[in-house]
DNA sequence: AACGATCCCTGTTGGC
DNA sequence: TGCCAACAGGGATCGT
């Protein structure tokens, strides 16, 4: 599932076959990934012809910028991924965009789902799209203790559903954010103004070795729809995972049987015996 | 403003 | 065995 880690997973993969290069076409397969365009043609006209200056990300968004200010947006909604290619290479199921650049290189875009979106945004337009919207990042930019407890102070929502919404924080997804609650020993069903400072503490404290064990594995994949590295691994993650879809299995930490609840229609995977 | 529900989409899974 | 409903989930949107 791409959530931050591996987001950036991708990046660093993608980073030195795409920096320098320059965007020779894009081939959108089908419209609906481009759909935050409202002309269907803006993505591949904006983006065809520029070089691509640097590959960058926040939260779970891939950001290359390219020559002229032009920004271009990957987001891999939940079975999203990117694929380095050349071009005539046999092409995977659901390869929906194809980004065609110089030296003959392709970036392919394999989303079965198709929750993912790419877009190439003008300045205001990225400043419409992300302020406000998109929070500073969990790994890179994470907010101190004190900035966290003033998003967290007074909110009645469970704290599982705040660590989900991306103004608070941006990166976490389903698995990390229950990976970084049972770290931090704290019940996902809690209201977020419920916890004291020095829950937010452990909170804060959880997240960065989460999602760089995450990182460090090549992130997590979930069977063979799920997220993959480009160059076609699978990511090791989903072994090591201390909660998220370990219903009824013993807890690594402290032994007692890890639960499933529904929160705002999500799962949420949490232990009993050290989750307070 | 905050919160919760609903929708989009399709491969997989579980029940009958 | 085969069919079909339920399920998974990030983010936009809408109603309360």
């Amino acid at each position: 599932m791409p959530e931050l880690p591996e987001v950036e997973a991708t990046r660093r993969h993608l980073e030195p076959v795409v920096v320098g290069r320059v965007i020779e076409s894009a081939d959108v397969r089908r419209e609906r990934m481009t759909r935050r365009h409202e002309n269907l043609r803006d993505f591949a006209d904006r983006v065809a012809g520029r070089r691509v200056e640097s590959l960058g990300r926040r939260g779970k968004f891939l950001l290359g910028l390219l020559e002229g200010d032009i920004t271009w947006v990957t987001h891999l909604g939940m079975s999203g991924r990117l694929a380095v290619a050349r071009p005539g290479e046999v092409e995977a199921p659901h390869t929906n965009v194809v980004i065609r650049l110089s030296g003959g290189y392709e970036v392919r875009m394999v989303d079965p789902r198709t929750f993912g979106f790419m877009a190439a945004w003008t300045p205001a337009e990225m400043d419409e799209q992300f302020g406000g919207r998109i929070g500073r990042d969990a790994l890179d930019d994470l907010p101190t203790t004190a900035e966290l407890a003033g998003s967290l102070g007074g909110r009645t929502a469970p704290i599982k559903a705040l660590l989900l919404d991306q103004r608070v924080v941006s990166g976490l997804g389903n698995i990390y954010a229950d990976e970084i609650l049972h770290r931090a020993k704290i019940r996902p069903d809690r209201p977020g103004g419920s916890l004291t400072r020095a829950e937010i503490g452990a909170l804060r404290a959880a997240v960065r070795p989460v999602l760089e064990a995450g990182l460090r594995h090549g992130g997590t994949s979930l069977g063979d729809l799920a997220y993959m590295l480009p160059d076609g691994r699978a990511g090791e993650y989903l072994h090591r995972l201390a909660a998220y879809g370990r219903e009824g299995e013993a807890c690594r930490r402290c032994g007692g049987i890890i639960e499933r609840v529904v929160i705002r229609s999500r799962s949420s995977h949490w232990c009993r015996g050290c989750q307070t």
